[in-house]
Order: structure tokens, then C-alpha cells, then sequence
RNA sequence: CGGAGCGUGGCGCAGUCUGGUAGCGCACUCGACUGGGGGUCGAGAGGUCCCGCGUUCGAAUCGCGGCGCUCCGACCA
């Protein structure tokens, strides 16, 4: 290809919106051009890398047996009412209707229409196991779009989706899923860990997510120094300290003029932290709920949205803390009616607590579960926090910061059971089929591969995603021997099976260095009167700060060694 | 959805406070020179100043309403 042909125009600044690395690179890299919040074109360049990426996948994919299906962005919305998520997806489906007024939604995922499609190849447990995947694009309504590929509304996502006849067939078939995205990620030159994940109120067992870690990301990430444990903060699960010990003693009010926060009352008290009980009140679809936890903790929503079994969850607004009777800052479980008392098993075990009396000012010493006030749920609704102990070993945690890669989950038999995929067992049971799903997302995998490959002057793609092999700069291509250089080497390069980009512009060199910089290739070389001079072609991989001077034949050979160094 | 910022030629910005015929750099076109890190000179083209309503003799500029974009948060199987 040559660059006075190729449909791209690079930017020397990025507009001013553009914050993240890969976001400003991707635009001055003339990758890709916005349309508007959380949609981008991609030019011919970016396609090459998106494609290239796309590859990657689907032979890792079909190298373990999953099989490639297309299917239709286009779905019913019956579809999704029957496997009940058009109501839990709620607002992040794009709605539209047909000129008959039938109602349709934009695939955000496919689990329901690729359920149907299996149910109606399935019927004996001779048909399973198989995965099948898809490469298409998804639709998301998303409240924020953000960071250029991070968060898009519509993208471009790998998804596969594994039938098994039982649980225990369905680790295999999810062990052959994760090992599959390990090689995907070493491939394309990004470095992931595999963290647990939370697998939602939709149930499911095993869930973890691919992280690329990074500063910018959106995904918190608990990691513990001493044994590796590695989980998101939605799910991450922490030792927490033991309680102050004692015998019960008769519980007691306590005037606490003013104070309404744990770390008040701790104070004012002369107390510990973890000596106390802290409220927060929710609505949990819609109904009030009280979540109660020691003192020196805080609440994990994730974990509590679990314990209730809820679709909805979010913290009560001052309105309703009022409507509901409750006393912020001095709220406790203690006589408490009308709501559900969800605690954390910290508040239940510690023994003369200090909570609140249920009315401002004023405190109650030696609260203690089971006489004072009861517990609908108890369960670990403790957040993880830095610093915290970690669960398995006792180590530090320490959190981090990443953006979700990709997400495998054992969904278990919720799809197949209310999209009807059934078969019949060795004995001629009817079984519901037990579901994996495993996804990961194209662009958002592109634009880390950027974060994790560039410098201060530009992309340094690993090779096996870069959109070119070989970048060959021309100077004084109006030169006789510069010209006559410049075909051989050309047709040398692709005579090789080399991706060859030939920036042949009337442009100054400095121009097409700096381009050349941008745009990553993982070798330039330079055709030119002085090069020529000097006995041939100036080498010159893009991580490596000097260019050297090769006899122009053996510029095949050396840019191969050169890919095979560019990871 | 809450908080903040921004919207002027393709990109980066000035002009807005204090109303008076829209400007700079880069990019683009043509010509010449130059030819190893976004080079020089000359001549050009390109604008619904986000939109609407209002105030005014006159609005990029003031007022009201809306839209869009970005960031933070909420949200995000």
C-alpha cells in the first residue's frame, strides 16, 4: 500500500476532548473518526488492526472446537421478555419499532437468541457438548460512553457460548474457554490477569473477568501481594478483624449530642471503630431495606443486591430515609419494623455494640444480635478495601485499577430453562442444558493494546496486530536509484509475505518521520540518497531508539527477526 | 440522573467580561525553493461563530430555552 493512496490523514494535535492515550493516538493515528458519543468509524488503518484482532480470536477460538455462528443484531423484544431481562436490562436496550409496530430491541448480548438456536438443534445428551461464538456487533444504551474504545454504544464484541449436559462437563468446557483467552491476550501483547468476578443476581457459578490493569480503568481490583488472590472489588472477600470480645452486658442509652458518623461516636465514646454498628438504608426493588455492619467496615452493594436476590438496589434518597422513619446518623435495628434487616455476620457476632437509638442525639451501648434486635439475613456484605487482609492468606490487599478485557462465566441452566433448551439424558430425562458464556471486546481490547504499546512520539504495535509489517519511508524519490531501490525493495518485502506500507508523499522527511513514529509500525525503513550511499537501506525497528544501515537484500530477513522481537 | 467544563473553517485556539463588517497557528490548494525529524517564501480557498426565541439601530459577544461533546460521580450480569 502506498500512503498517497491510503485514506488516512494523521493529526499533528487531538482534539480536545480526547484524554486517554489510546483515545488521542487512535485519532491522531487516523484510526478512527467520531460520529458521536460512544460511536467511531474506522478507517481503513484501524479496520486492518480491528481485523487483525478479529483473527487472533477466531483461530484461538476454532483451535480448541468452538464453532463460528452469526447471528441477528435484530431481536423481538418477546425474545428478551421471555427470558425476563427486557425488565433487568431496562434502559441500556436500544428500542425500536418496525412499520407494523412490532417491538424489537438492539442485541446488547446474545445469550437468549443463541439459546434458541441451540434449543432447536438439541434433543439428546448425544448432542453435547459444543460451543458455539460469534464476532458481531452489540448495542448498549450506556448512560456514559466514555474514554474513546473504552465504553462504546455500539461495538464490535467476540462472544461464545457453551452447551453441556452437566456441571461437571461444563468446567471442561470453560477451562478450554479461559485457556483459549490466554493465548489470545499473549498473542495480541497485552497483558491480563484473570480476577474473580461477580456473576450477578442472574446467578451462575464460577465468573472471571480479564483485566488489563491501567490507571484509567473503570473495574477496581483488589490484588493481595502474598498469595495472588485476585478478585473485583464487587467480589472480593476480605478476613475481617476480630470483634472486641466480652459477655453481654444490659444495653444502656447514651446522649450523643451532634453526632451522626462512625468515626463521631467512636471518638466521643472513647471506643473503637469496630465497637459500633453502621446503617445505611436502601431500596431494594423498590422496597426498604436495612443493612447493618460493624462499624469499622463499609457495605458492598454487589454483595447485598446477592443476599436480597434483588434486581434493583439503590441507596434511599433523603425522602425516603424520611418517609420510612428512619434517623440518619442515629439509625440502629433495634425496635425496628416495616423493612427487611439485612446484616453483615460482623455486626452479628460482636458483642456490645454501640448503635443508634433511633432518635437524634442519642445512642444505645450493648446492642447485641438476638436480644436487642434480629437479623432477617445474615451474610458477608463486607467491601473490600486497600489494605484490607486478604481472605485466603491473610496478606495486604491492595487495589488497582483495570479495564474489564473479557468476562467468562458458567451461567449454569437459567437460558436454558426459560428459553427451552432441553435434552434427553441417558435415563430419557428431560435436562435443561448447562450454559457457559465467554466474551470479550474488540475495541476496548484494541484501544489497551494502544495503552500498553506506545511512547511519547506515538503507537509501537506489537506485530501481531500492527496494520503493516513494514513502513518505508522515501526520500528523494524522484531520484533515479532511489526509485529503482525503493521497487526492489518493495516487491522483495512482499515477495516475503510482508505487509508493506511505502509512504511515497512529496512531503518533507521530517513529516514523514514523525508520521511514520505515529502510525507504529514495528519497522521502518528508509529508502534515500544517503542510506543508498552508505550501502543500502536504513533499518530501523519503532522500539529501538537507533537505525542502522543494511544491505537492502537482507531487509526481508531482518524484518522478520524484527517481528519476531515485537511482541 | 447529579456535579463541572466546553461548543468560533478539518484540528488546536484567541475574540465573549466591556455589542459595531470574524482572527491566529497547523492542515488544505497553486507556484517556487528545500530535502534526514512536522522546512522556507509567495499567492489562495474554506465560516449557519451549536440551534431557536428574545433584547438592541446592530449579537460570536447580552437574556431565556434547547441540543451536542468531554470529564468526575451514580450507573454499567
Amino acid at each position: 500500500m502506498h500512503m498517497s493512496k491510503l485514506m488516512v490523514k494523521t493529526l499533528r494535535e487531538a482534539p480536545a476532548e480526547a484524554e486517554l492515550p489510546s483515545h488521542r493516538l487512535l485519532l491522531r493515528a487516523g484510526l478512527m473518526v467520531p460520529l458521536a458519543a460512544g460511536l467511531y468509524c474506522f478507517t481503513p488503518l484501524g479496520w486492518k488492526v480491528h481485523q487483525r484482532l478479529e483473527n487472533i480470536i477466531r483461530e484461538e477460538m476454532d483451535r480448541y472446537g468452538a464453532q463460528e455462528i452469526h447471528l441477528p443484531a435484530l431481536h423481538p423484544l418477546e425474545t428478551w421478555e421471555q427470558s425476563g431481562r427486557a425488565a433487568t436490562m431496562g434502559p441500556i436496550l436500544f428500542h425500536l419499532r418496525d412499520r407494523r409496530e412490532r417491538e424489537f430491541v438492539l442485541g446488547p448480548t446474545h445469550e437468549e437468541v443463541v439459546s434458541i438456536l441451540a434449543g432447536r438443534s438439541i434433543q439428546s445428551y448425544r448432542d453435547l457438548p459444543f460451543t458455539l461464538y460469534q464476532i458481531q456487533t452489540k448495542f448498549r444504551d450506556e448512560p456514559r460512553p466514555r474514554g474513546g474504545l473504552i465504553r462504546l454504544r455500539e461495538f464490535y464484541m467476540k462472544d461464545a457460548y457453551s452447551f453441556d449436559p452437566d456441571w461437571e462437563t461444563l468446567d471442561h468446557s470453560y477451562r478450554d474457554a479461559f485457556d483459549a483467552y490466554l493465548r489470545i491476550f499473549e498473542r495480541a501483547g497485552l497483558p491480563v490477569i484473570a480476577v474473580e468476578a461477580d456473576s450477578g443476581a442472574i446467578g451462575g457459578k464460577d465468573s472471571q473477568e480479564f483485566v488489563y490493569l491501567t490507571e484509567s480503568g473503570e473495574d477496581e481490583i483488589l490484588l493481595c501481594d502474598s498469595c495472588g488472590y485476585a478478585a473485583n472489588a464487587e467480589k472480593a472477600n476480605i478476613q475481617k478483624p476480630a470483634p472486641v470480645p466480652g459477655e453481654a452486658l444490659p444495653l444502656e442509652e447514651v446522649a450523643t449530642p451532634g453526632v451522626t458518623t462512625i468515626a463521631g461516636l467512636a471518638e466521643f465514646l472513647g471506643l473503637e471503630e469496630r465497637q459500633t454498628a453502621k446503617a445505611v438504608f436502601y431500596l431494594a426493588d423498590g422496597e426498604p431495606v436495612f443493612a447493618c455492619i460493624r462499624g469499622d467496615l463499609d457495605v458492598n452493594e454487589t454483595k447485598l443486591q446477592n443476599a436480597l436476590k434483588a434486581t434493583t438496589l439503590e441507596v434511599m434518597d433523603e425522602a425516603a430515609v424520611k418517609k420510612h422513619g428512619l434517623i440518619a446518623g442515629s439509625a440502629s435495628a433495634v425496635g425496628l419494623t416495616g423493612m427487611r434487616v439485612v446484616a453483615d455476620e460482623t455486626a452479628v457476632e460482636a458483642p456490645n455494640l454501640v448503635a443508634g437509638a433511633n432518635k437524634d442525639d442519642a445512642h444505645l451501648r450493648n446492642v447485641n444480635h438476638g436480644r436487642d434486635w434480629r437479623a432477617d439475613i445474615t451474610a458477608d456484605i463486607a467491601l473490600a478495601r486497600d489494605g484490607d487482609a486478604c481472605a485466603k492468606c491473610g496478606g495486604r490487599l491492595t487495589v488497582r485499577r483495570g479495564i474489564e478485557m473479557a468476562h467468562v462465566f458458567k451461567l449454569g441452566t437459567m437460558y436454558s430453562e426459560s428459553m427451552g433448551v432441553h435434552f434427553l439424558d441417558e435415563q430419557g430425562e428431560r435436562q435443561p442444558a448447562v450454559m457457559g458464556c465467554y466474551g470479550i471486546g474488540l475495541e476496548r481490547m484494541l484501544a489497551a493494546v494502544i495503552e500498553e504499546n506506545h511512547d511519547e512520539n506515538g503507537i509501537t504495535w506489537p506485530a501481531a496486530v500492527a496494520p503493516f509489517d513494514v513502513h518505508i519511508v522515501v526520500i528523494n524519490g524522484d531520484q533515479a536509484e532511489v526509485a529503482e531501490a525503493l521497487a526492489q525493495l518493495e516487491s522483495d518485502c512482499e515477495a516475503a509475505g510482508l505487509r508493506v506500507l511505502v509512504d511515497d508523499r512529496d512531503d518533507s522527511p521530517g513529516t514523514k518521520f514523525k508520521d511514520a513514529d505515529l502510525m507504529g509500525m514495528p519497522v521502518r525503513l528508509t529508502v534515500s540518497p544517503r542510506a543508498l550511499k552508505g550501502g543500502g537501506v536504513e533499518f530501523k525497528p519503532r522500539r529501538e531508539a537507533e537505525a542502522r544501515v543494511i544491505p537492502a537484500g537482507e531487509a526481508p530477513g531482518e524484518i522478520r527477526t524484527a517481528l519476531a522481537e515485537a511482541r
